[in-house]
DNA sequence: GGTAGCCTAGCGATCGATCGATAGGCTGGT
DNA sequence: ACCAGCCTATCGATCGATCGCTAGGCTACC
């Protein structure tokens, strides 16, 4: 037997192929896209030839849709604890838009491959990613609306408003690094302050996170 | 000699070869993006045989990247009016916010491919058309600086603020049309609130457009 | 001795790009 | 009035390279 425990279903522990071959196509599909990245490159730099890839993998789709499910499944997972970690709706809302930009920090090659690639997607996956996603949104919809029953939040539209906070907090994944400033916990802070003023009926009590 | 005046110059009165396979150009990156689209794609869409868009285009490459050109001339060209229009820095954030909004909404095809396949420029391409886009972010730090300096704006990070808010209103690109609900005016009219909002130092007088 | 994991070799299809040819139009010389 | 010469815009055919993928064999470990 080995060191660890058994841990018989998924292993899920690190570096196993099928993970070292998902991590590089992140990469691989970060720099080039979907399309412009070939499972010659892809196997390369994982270290394989190619053949070996559809020892793992049935195909190119399947990795790119595996990268998706894993991706989309932790977003929505993430969400929903960072939402029912909140006793009132100004502190869910922080919470969710703490998760989501630290998300889009931390796992910023994933989450950027997740939106981008998204038209790559055969129609079937696509439709299943696209559910998870409105779910997502919905789940900070669901956070506006209490917070406006409540009186702590005056919004125009609910649904433009949600779509507008996840627009901008994703984006981070497009630039962040490329400056270097700030840390992922900075700009997480800075953004959950931007979030709150868009939403808040009144402005006191919001400036300190 | 013809029915109308001479024009010498540059034609640019309407469909002309070159500008068709632009136009077609646009709906199929968008749909399936630059390495997912073929020559022989564009062609047939166009109407042409591939062989005969090398009469007009050196090279595929060559027609993303005039795509590009356009776009990035038209946007660095109508943030500047924008601004240029207003009084004061509160007016000129308005009226920036309204027609990059505006942009994303009604040349929204172009709009997202000059986002999404950025990375599918060649390099010295790319150098250029991102130049062009820091230009663009730097006109309205510009206004943000002049409001904070006027004691219009409260804003802890300027850079930060202008990135979070072309994110948010360039997002518009992706989603727009979707649901259908909104007019592109309407979207515009909520993304200038929500921006408002976000940036003003007081709330007062900002709600009316 | 079975099988998990990787390999070599190569399949048919499609890629971006180029070839020579051609039809039609305009211009200037005679 | 005619035609030589050139230009524009397109075509069918094809180039070498690369695409995603697979058949079948080798090796090392249970």
């Amino acid at each position: 037997m080995k060191v660890s425990s058994p841990r018989d279903a998924t292993p899920s522990d690190a570096s196993t192929v099928s993970e070292r071959i998902l991590a590089t196509a992140i990469r691989l599909f970060r720099q080039r896209g979907y399309h412009g990245t070939s499972v010659r490159e892809l196997a390369s730099a994982v270290g394989l030839e190619t053949a070996s890839l559809y020892y793992h993998y049935p195909s190119k789709q399947a990795i790119l849709f595996s990268l998706f499910q894993r991706t989309m499944r932790d977003l929505v997972d993430g969400i929903r604890r960072a939402i029912g970690s909140g006793a009132d709706p100004v502190l869910q809302l922080t919470a969710a838009v703490r998760f989501h930009v630290d998300f889009h920090v931390v796992r910023q090659e994933e989450a950027f491959v997740s939106h981008s690639e998204l038209r790559a997607l055969d129609p079937a996956q696509h439709q299943r990613i696209i559910e998870q996603r409105d779910r997502y949104q919905e789940a900070l919809c669901d956070v506006l609306r209490a917070g406006v029953a409540q009186g702590h939040f005056a919004i125009d539209d609910v649904q433009v408003t949600a779509t507008a906070i996840l627009t901008m907090c994703s984006g981070v994944s497009d630039w962040f690094g490329a400056h270097g400033r700030l840390t992922g916990g900075q700009i997480a802070d800075r953004y959950v302050e931007l979030v709150l003023r868009m939403v808040l009926a009144s402005r006191f009590g919001a400036v300190e996170p």
